[in-house]
DNA sequence: GTCTATACACAGATAGAC
DNA sequence: GTCTATCTGTGTATAGAC
């Protein structure tokens, strides 16, 4: 698959998360008119992931957040009632989005070729649709609380699950070698994270993002394909 | 090389740190006794990582440190001017520290599989011996000034030119197969990083350094080694 | 539904005693 | 060389006008 292909076949998430937002906090948000809640909601999602990018989400000021939004001080505190409660909400939502994506992509194939090839790929288009969130959720979920900071780590174990179970099951099926599947699986993600990590060194390399999906499959397939 | 050989071959790089901060600043420090400043020099240093690694070196206040590393709020100023400069002496001094080490051990050896290997142990080595730094280091270099988070960016694209230079020897030397060796050298590191950046993942895997190097050295090598 | 003005807490930084 | 007490700016959050 290129890039290209899966832009046309998925929706606008960053509409997808505020809508999601909508649903689930319409009874805390103090605003009722859904459809001005929804336009302010992505307001203050992209002001937020632009500063917390910026300069980081505690160091962004509830009136860098006004400024940036359009929305005045009071308005802000319509929508949250807190300034945690922003990043809270924007995280979770944003990892239900992207954990229905990915695992629904990954039941389509059949074969652990296909399925390994399916989850590279569609991670790393993932992450280039939606890399200001992917990043401010790497660099952020340690000012979550204790309890969103557990939830934000079972999210990534989880996604690394959906890896390592392709392994094992191509491990039985005498396609993949025998090899630590879990720690594989974590190298794996590895080379999948960084590329929404540095997303500016690759961009001064003019590395695209479908290039660097052609590099590290084979990178990725010398290793785990039986010879 | 084992973990265990790597550590008994280095210095107490904290206290090389602390020593190379002395010499560098020992005019703008307004403690003149060495002994002194090295001492507190230590504490700070123990405790500014301990925090920012916590909970961020933006949302560790001056009362955070004064507390955690025994001195008082003035005593904290006659080391350091501000609470930046904090963050700046103590990241650059360890680049320093680092990038001799690294490029030193690299040197030593000769043909490109050996340099490879070395690469890959020493870095994993001193990331492991200096965690709290690195991942300190990692997280917090966007909240240095612009020049100052230019020469972080530049210090990581040194290492990374260290591990692609080895690559296009060893291509030359016809042992390596013919690739994009600069985003190779990327990959490879981002591996490397993974180890530092989620340590506690690895911790609850029961992984240690030496088993992540046993794992990933025959993964790269597996691609780049000609067959 | 949105705004401005303001309360109040706490941050970084310093002065001056010891 | 180290401490305590304090200054001053800025942060989050809210009240109440429109």
């Amino acid at each position: 698959m290129k890039y290209s292909e899966f832009l046309g076949a998925i929706s606008d998430s960053r509409m997808d998360i505020c809508q999601n937002v909508y649903n689930e906090y319409k009874d805390k948000i103090k605003i009722k008119k859904e459809k001005t809640v929804l336009k302010n909601l992505e307001k203050i999602f992209d002001a937020t992931l632009n500063i917390g990018i910026e300069k980081g989400f505690q160091a962004m000021t509830m009136r860098d957040l006004s400024r940036v939004s359009g929305l005045s001080m009071g308005a802000l505190y319509s929508y949250f009632s807190t300034k945690d409660e922003i990043l809270r909400v924007f995280l979770s939502e944003g990892r239900k989005i992207i954990g229905k994506i990915l695992s629904e992509s990954i039941e389509k194939e059949k074969d652990p070729v296909a399925k390994l090839e399916t989850a590279v790929e569609v991670h790393l288009f993932l992450t280039e649709k939606m890399h200001k969130w992917f990043y401010f959720s790497y660099m952020e979920a340690r000012n979550l609380n204790p309890e969103e900071k557990e939830n934000a780590v079972q999210s990534e174990l989880y996604t690394e699950k959906l890896i390592e179970n392709i392994l094992i099951d191509g491990h039985k099926k005498s396609i993949f070698v025998e090899t630590d599947n879990s720690l594989a699986a974590s190298v794996i993600k590895a080379m999948l994270q960084d590329w929404y990590l540095k997303r500016g060194k690759y961009a001064k390399k003019n590395i695209e993002v479908d290039q660097y999906a052609e590099f590290i499959l084979p990178f990725i397939k010398s290793f785990y394909l039986k010879a």
